[in-house]
DNA sequence: CGTTTTTGACCTGCGC
DNA sequence: GCGCAGGTCAAAAACG
């Protein structure tokens, strides 16, 4: 990293989401609602990109495209200090490794064993000072080829890529 | 040397 | 009130 800035001298409700440095094969916005009893496939566009993102080099995924925008992010700069209103999205992705390099980096806090999964789930959070962006990363338990990524929280810093 | 990773323990919320 | 599940922190170790 190089900046530190903990955030623009102005308009701290910047449009930080708007381009993913990887593709996302489908992506769910939470607000209020929450997670369904079960992971329907509904959301598993059958098929995904099929990368070639086998074990390492995942820096770049070729090409972004994918792009979306939030629906509750920024309000007014009011709703902010509520309990738990950071943005929740949760990506499933088919690749081998859940180490999915998005650009930021991320640091490993703890790792958790899912009743409703055979496999264990990890508990990422942002290493950057300031952004308290945290994502879980989780094995579909139907489909071990397929990561579930849920980020929760908005980068402070836009500049770090 | 600094940062990250790792594992266990601890805490909290909810259900019964 | 206790138990379960999930989530987080912390100390030590590993790694660059």
């Amino acid at each position: 990293m190089t900046d530190k800035n903990p955030r623009p001298p102005d308009s701290p409700d910047d449009d930080f989401t708007n381009q993913w440095p990887l593709e996302l094969s489908e992506y769910l916005n939470f607000d209020d609602d929450q997670w369904p009893d079960d992971y329907p496939e509904s959301f598993v566009s059958g098929h995904v990109f099929s990368h070639n993102n086998q074990a390492n080099e995942v820096g770049n995924f070729g090409g972004s495209s994918t792009h979306f925008e939030e629906s509750s992010s920024r309000d007014v700069g009011n709703e902010r200090e509520k309990k738990e209103v950071r943005d929740r999205v949760a990506f499933k992705t088919k690749s081998e490794v859940e180490i999915l390099d998005d650009g930021f980096k991320w640091r490993k806090y703890g790792k958790k064993m899912v009743k409703n999964s055979p496999n264990p789930r990890n508990y990422y959070r942002c290493s950057v000072d300031g952004c308290q962006v945290k994502k879980r990363v989780e094995r579909d338990k139907d489909d071990p080829r397929y990561v579930i990524t849920t980020y929760e929280g908005i980068h402070n810093h836009q500049n770090c890529i």
